[in-house]
DNA sequence: TTGTAAGCGTTATCAG
DNA sequence: CTGATAACGCTTACAA
């Protein structure tokens, strides 16, 4: 496909017949004599042949390629749905393209731009961190661009989206942490505007309520950059140290917070479960290695990858425009470790 | 870009001028009235005219794309690298693409063949645990294709490479195992053959030479795909624990492996570092997390994807063939935490 | 059954 | 200073 790559034509002219000829021979159409298909698709594959994806491209105003968006690869939520992604995608004859803002907006603008001028066919979305505004992906909806949205939705665009039931997810794990006798419990998460954090919040704060503890404003933090910076992080949790009252259990909304919350713990010499209590939402793969194992809510990642790819390759492949959307929830799974229910003192040697 | 995308064309006739004035105008040549280059400017900023690369990856044969081919994205050590290739490839006008062969041979074949067919105008690899044999690469180099190699590397393909100084970062570590008083010390890798397996292993045995401590090729155990799925590592370390003469140190050498390794201590109760002390490579954010904290060998993955990205677009970008290549080495830092030290009675209850 | 020509969006060459 | 034309690789009316 580089230097000496062999199109069409050089096929066309060595074998002395003419461009369309072995288009269509290539593209195996009726319109063409069994003997000169078989010559030309002899001589194509002899000489290795591939249609040049650049061309198709420009002519037919698509690129079979699907744009991601997402904060960082690293994170382990999202590697594994881009690993979703790819599963169906590659199934269906796309590819992807992987743009990462780390959860700042202006890198999401920069991303977008790119993966639209890349002319791709599709959009799968999860929001940065500091996104408020969508009218970006709403100008882009309008030119024609599908998007599907998932995890970090934007509510006000109408279109596919795949979500977590971020509401049972935290609304199970606070009434855990209640039920093993913590009653001061913090919630951390991303930033106040942010969709998930909406539904993580009402499900904390549901399950406090339904257990009649009042809900204290002071328990309730914020990272607006999703704990993409320790400092970030660290200023909240310190501000929950410095309480009078300071909480005995800590509810963390996201991967990223849920890690800087240990991390926060083991620099200062705070003991998980002792001193407090500690669930968060992760993906991650070691969290049943940490010190001590934890006790998280963990969501479907590859499923939710695999589905947003199909309705979005359903929207690209539509005949008509699609009018009707839908609005995926899946239920997120309560992992019970050692992090959320207190020691006895046989386990405190281990 | 989409459906109402705006064309030179477009704006040729809505101007009254010829393509040809518009995009020279475009591109500042100075040929053009400095008035009707303002016209044009003006009406092109007023629809937003975004050049369609496409067309232009048609006509320069090039797409001003750099294709990477990693095992696996979750895997910290390559989205660090990737963040690394990422923040030069941008400035530098590139954009990426990339596959991962999730340690298949296969995988890695097609994830190749897509980019190539893609036209990406250069390549960056770190090939898949199952790669022995490396004639697809070499056919690509040999079409054109600029590659350059980080971390697992070609050994016989001439090129730019980088790659962590393997032998020293194992060397190290092996080495403090040892006076850590350590002497019956198992080492877990990769596939032999491959190329980081190869120096690891040479630091590993270096280091016990220097000791006199003799070598014990039991204690020497491989994972043909990487430790990608746990049942291959759990079969080795299963063999490792049925010597009459276990071992009383580990030397873990990948970041999958690692975990793998303390996985299994976890779920067959033995305890680090009483029981078997741990050392591994590993560039996970977490391990300071874990229990017990690891001591790891770290590599600058950051600064990989870096220098390899400045040599590919060097090679890329080049006005002769480059003849002369560089192999350019980084040393790994050793991490000194809990799981490699002998651990007094005090550090027990914490 | 096969060939010719136009077009996708852009730039380069050559005229004017 | 500006315009017409060809070319990149491919598909597809339309002609033959």
């Amino acid at each position: 496909m580089r230097f000496d790559a062999i199109t069409i034509k050089d096929i066309a002219t060595a074998l002395g017949l003419s461009k369309s000829t072995v288009s269509r021979a290539l593209r195996d159409s009726h319109e063409i004599s069994p003997e000169t298909k078989k010559l030309i698709r002899a001589y194509a594959e002899e000489h290795n042949y591939r249609p040049n994806p650049i061309a198709l491209s420009l002519k037919e105003k698509r690129s079979r390629s699907i744009g991601i968006v997402v904060c960082e690869i690293a994170n382990s939520f999202f590697s594994q749905v881009i690993n979703g992604i790819e599963s169906i995608a590659y199934d269906r004859g796309y590819n992807v393209i992987i743009s990462q803002t780390h959860e700042s907006f202006e890198r999401e603008m920069i991303g977008l731009n790119y993966l639209s001028s890349r002319s791709v066919d599709g959009l799968l979305i999860s929001v940065s961190a500091e996104t408020k505004n969508f009218d970006h992906l709403k100008s882009l909806q309008n030119k024609g661009l599908p998007i599907v949205f998932f995890d970090r939705v934007a509510n006000d665009i109408k279109t596919h989206k795949v979500t977590v039931d971020n509401f049972t997810g935290s609304y199970n794990a606070t009434t855990h942490l209640i039920e093993n006798g913590f009653a001061r419990i913090a919630s951390i998460s991303l930033s106040q505007h942010s969709f998930i954090t909406q539904g993580r919040l009402n499900g904390y704060k549901k399950a406090l309520s339904d257990h009649h503890i009042p809900i204290d404003e002071d328990l309730i933090r914020y990272c607006a950059h999703g704990g993409l910076f320790y400092e970030e992080l660290e200023k909240e949790m310190n501000a929950l140290f410095m309480l009078k009252q300071r909480p005995d259990a800590i509810f963390a909304s996201s991967d990223k917070i849920t890690m800087g919350v240990l991390r926060y713990f083991k620099s200062n010499g705070i003991r998980v479960p002792n001193d407090i209590a500690v669930v968060g939402f992760s993906n991650s793969e070691t969290t049943d290695l940490l010190q001590p194992s934890l006790t998280v809510v963990k969501q479907p990642a590859f499923e939710m990858g695999k589905i947003a790819t199909e309705m979005l390759i359903n929207i690209m492949e539509a005949n008509r425009a699609v009018k009707v959307f839908e609005n995926r929830v899946l239920p997120a799974e309560l992992v019970v470790r050692d992090s959320s229910v207190k020691r006895t003192v046989e386990l405190l040697n281990n």
